[in-house]
DNA sequence: TGTACATCAGTGAACGCGCGTTCACTGATGTAC
DNA sequence: TGTACATCAGTGAACGCGCGTTCACTGATGTAC
């Protein structure tokens, strides 16, 4: 496939400005468009209209870039079921902490949790994947590195952990289910995610899609 | 990292017997050994002892070799699954189609699905990634290919969906759920396989990885 | 049963590609006096 | 306010690597007579 035609390397300035940021930037944007395997050094330079080594002044190599990017794409996560908490209605100002309208209050966060991770993944599958790229470089998704955080400073993991936290306090989750869920949970929502956007059923509507999604968190909602 | 040192070709005969078979199980040993970037064609003709381009007389090329792989790969899957289906005790002779009896054997047989799933995810989990690789190359994990399938003649997908319509004709499962359920299933199923095997929760023991497994068929079967 | 010949599986050498990465450099920026 | 100089971000050229793939070849096998 013959390289489409770059714009021209416009840079007045023999600086370019922030090609660190830039750098991140066309990584992600390289993500998005093919994956995990066309996030590579040598296009993203291409793109700045920089020549390959100039990266080397913001990062120390390839990995490490990488890195760099997959956390942008995991905060970018984060954000996403962020938003969909935000439309949860709040609770009414003396709501009882274990009435009715807290236990519905706590599952309609749970629900946008995983609604928000789905949404991410089949808006953008390849930010997706390589926010959850294999492990040899994964390490630990589970860290405090503000960099994988949204808004509110936690990362998705830890969002999914807060609203189970929320569903356990308003005393549907029995402390002994509570234990471990997040990882019940997550698995179930990932599988989805994956399975829509980059496998086998891709090819599904956008609304049949969707329509799974409520059903799949309808049963962990229900099986948890 | 220096390249360890090769059996040098140890060839009698100038033909090689079954350099097909041969390059497919060179195929398998490199997705076992290094998921799915491993497999290459050079480095299987290079282990199977033959100079790169003798490929070129069984494959097309390495999408072709790739794709033949993956199938036994699926097949390899399926073969797990039937092994665990096989250790479910069978009905009694005069099982009422929909008492309690057939009921728990329809169940154990959806459970058994997904442990042979999870079992072979994490004993292989390059080649269960290969198995499942992103579907650019995967067209239709559903198709009838026999290469794909198991001592039955089924593929994962269809071994799935034959335990479901167990369930369905035991009356657990009404009809307006089964319709998809395998979607939802798979999914549950999948992402911890994924999460377990390749992702943040690879460092779990096995033991902890078989509790949350069999945690999370509960969650299916009781949410489905 | 023996020989001529077609078939075809593997060889040998080479190609172009894109990648990450290193080196010595040069031009712009900002700071000290 | 002006100049000398240190800093450092980007340049230019090149490296070695492993990959898939092509080409013309040669040696072994099996078939027709």
């Amino acid at each position: 496939m013959p390289r489409p035609p770059l714009v021209p390397p416009t840079r007045s300035t023999y600086r370019h400005g922030d090609l660190r940021r830039a750098l991140l930037d066309a990584g992600l944007a390289l993500a998005r468009e093919g994956g995990p395997d066309a996030v590579t050094l040598r296009e993203a330079t291409r793109r700045v209209g920089v020549v390959p080594n100039a990266a080397y002044r913001h990062f120390a190599n390839h990995a490490q870039w990488l890195q760099a990017v997959r956390a942008e794409a995991l905060a970018a996560v984060a954000r996403s079921m962020e938003d969909e908490l935000d439309a949860v209605p709040p609770p009414g100002p003396r709501t009882k902490p274990r009435g009715p309208a807290a236990i519905a209050h706590a599952r309609a966060r749970v629900r946008a949790v995983g609604r928000g991770y789905l949404r991410y993944a089949w808006s953008e599958p390849g930010l997706f994947r390589i926010a959850f790229l294999r492990p040899g470089e994964m390490a630990a998704e589970l860290d405090n590195d503000p960099a994988k955080a949204g808004r509110s400073g936690l990362n998705p993991f830890q969002l999914l952990g807060a609203a189970l936290d929320g569903l356990a306090a308003a005393g549907v989750l029995p402390p002994a289910r509570r234990a471990q869920a997040e990882f019940i949970a997550w698995s179930a929502v990932h599988g989805l995610a994956l399975l829509v956007s980059d496998g086998p059923l891709k090819g599904l509507q956008r609304e049949q899609a969707q329509a799974l999604g409520e059903r799949l968190i309808d049963m962990v909602e229900r099986g948890l």
